[in-house]
DNA sequence: CGGTATCCAAGCGGATACTG
DNA sequence: CAGTATCCGCTTGGATACCG
């Protein structure tokens, strides 16, 4: 397992935000569970980019931040079940208003994208 | 100059909103600046455990994606101020949303990391 | 099916020195 | 003061194979 060397400051509330949902897949994971998919093959088949390692790797960080919490069936073939905990809920809220601010800027997101090689003539100067 | 090779997929709007606001001193320097904070060097200041190379990379992202803007006065010594575009503007009420429930969940989140090497009996296991 | 081990590429950010 | 060049280490996450 991997072991982190640097600390990291979460003086601000900001980069604790960000510690928590920052992963790549953690917020899709969030929006999913909070839809009643719940289990790891679902999610998985959710989202077939990422691979099994990491999916398990950011479940297991948001379970570890208590963000969700998993239901082991001891049962063949092994059954798991995540659930969003009460702190889980109270970031649907969040996660919803960074994914309407990320639509409502999309059009102008992929034009940015699109346009990248252009210059830069946005910068104004007095002269 | 860094060139990433590998492409992004901005499918979700949650994706793009942490393209944007993801980076390590992105919603400081945003916050800063929606505070008067302007000139690079107060910027700095600000923030004086980034070096002035990772602010500057940081800021040339929320320019390029159109978050902020320049002025540069073509004065001696040079002077520079940054702003927030109306699109900066709207992502105000976001970081703040963050912002605050990052500092509600502050305490939680400290009690965990000084508990870090307890047992992780969370797990619900019925039998 | 769920989870982990191993290996590795890319990204991101820190330190420093330097230019105009 | 503002910005860039260089170098380099840590972290993230992707691919694959394997075990219970």
């Amino acid at each position: 397992m991997y072991e982190k060397k640097i600390p990291k400051d979460f003086d601000c509330g900001m980069s604790i935000t960000l510690e928590i949902i920052g992963g790549k897949w953690k917020p899709c994971l969030i929006d999913s569970i909070s839809k009643g998919i719940r289990r790891p093959s679902e999610l998985h088949r959710n989202h077939p980019e990422a691979s099994k390692r990491v999916l398990n790797l950011q479940l297991k960080e948001l379970e570890d931040y208590g963000v969700i919490s998993k239901i082991i069936y001891p049962v063949l073939p092994p059954k798991v079940e995540y659930f969003l905990t009460e702190l889980g809920e109270s970031l649907l809220p969040l996660t919803r208003h960074m994914e309407k601010w990320g639509s409502d800027y999309m059009p102008v997101f992929n034009e940015l994208q699109r346009n990248k090689s252009k210059v830069d003539a946005e910068a104004v100067v007095f002269g």
